[in-house]
DNA sequence: ACTCACATGTAACGAGTTACATGATTCC
DNA sequence: GGAATCATGTAACTCGTTACATGTGAGT
């Protein structure tokens, strides 16, 4: 039950169509929650019949047309309620864990490259989010909503940091486990 | 696709049933790929069905019977090949940080409460992990195969490190925030 | 016989993914 | 007017979740 609420999170901060909407999934919202368009599209039209949201006015909606949505008083207020709600975090999912708890029953062959693959990925993630901070969070800029913004950015670079650590230190393990396939 | 993969780990580790691999899911590997029993039982038909598994012999399979499984050759193949092939890390998919970025929004009323919960469940799981490493890898004990399981543990004790962390960081930030709620 | 715990399973639903379809606009 | 692109939308499928159903065996 998360997606209507990201979106409404999107529409407050700016009245999209549903493409504007999957552009900024695919980056800041979506660096913590990621949605096709589909998904959208699909879940835009749920909160349009709810009546949470509406389409702009002075907009005629036909296929092929742009449809801009902007959020009613009654998605604010389920937003507000949503956030405030108690809710259990999820259980950790990674296959890359699992594929290392089944290594050590089926041999590590193969698995290094990926390893290393992974490695390169989070710390790409890595450098795109220390750039984004140095951009819109310069030392002076702390109101209410920045501070919030940047605590959010601030797990992401953590997580990437524990990520390539705990990936370093696997290669390393790797290389001197006996059967393991070399670099 | 990581499910099935799962439950042959867990069967070549030890054949079980299904009620006891939903046990060995609630430990262990459930700690980063959980399961409920009925994804199990829906998965271990599957898995026999493609020939990757079979019930061991002796046994009749009736309704209310415990049935045990083992791991075939063509499981073990299958499973080796899976955990070689290249995988894209999903993306992150977090709540707590939507609902973070929607406070910015919508205001943090009732949201400082459930970061402390998530922090006081978050301490305990890492505290649970710790015991766990004490407990199963004491210095001494080194095989491959201890070395790979006690680097899955570390990436569990590192990410809920991580999310203490955070989420102590984040209870200062509210502390200071102007609309924020107090202890 | 009754109840409870054990063990396996069904059914319905919700969310996410993938592939494809269709209408409008722009540019050559 | 044809092709490419923008924009919205459908359909089918997989995976995970929730609630419930059914059978077995052990204890009293």
């Amino acid at each position: 039950m998360s997606l209507p609420h990201a979106i409404l999170t999107a529409l407050l901060e700016k009245p999209s169509s549903g493409l504007e909407l999957t552009r900024r999934f695919d980056k800041s919202i979506g660096y913590f929650w990621s949605a096709t368009h589909q998904q959208i599209y699909r879940e835009l039209g749920k909160l349009e019949a709810d009546g949470l949201i509406r389409t702009l006015p002075a907009e005629q909606p036909a296929r092929g047309q742009r449809k801009s949505y902007e959020v009613l008083p009654a998605g604010r207020a389920e937003l507000a309620r949503w956030t405030a709600a108690s809710q259990e975090p999820k259980p950790l999912r990674d296959a890359l864990l699992l594929r290392l708890r089944a290594a050590a029953v089926v041999g590590t062959a193969g698995l290094g490259d990926d390893l290393r693959r992974h490695l390169e990925l989070h710390e790409r993630q890595l450098a795109e989010y220390q750039e984004i901070e140095k951009r819109d969070f310069p030392p002076g800029k702390d109101g209410p909503q920045d501070r919030l913004q940047h605590l959010v950015l601030r797990a992401g670079i953590d997580l990437e940091t524990f990520w390539t650590g705990w990936l370093r230190h696997a290669l390393e393990e790797f290389a001197e486990l006996p059967g393991a396939d070399p670099a």
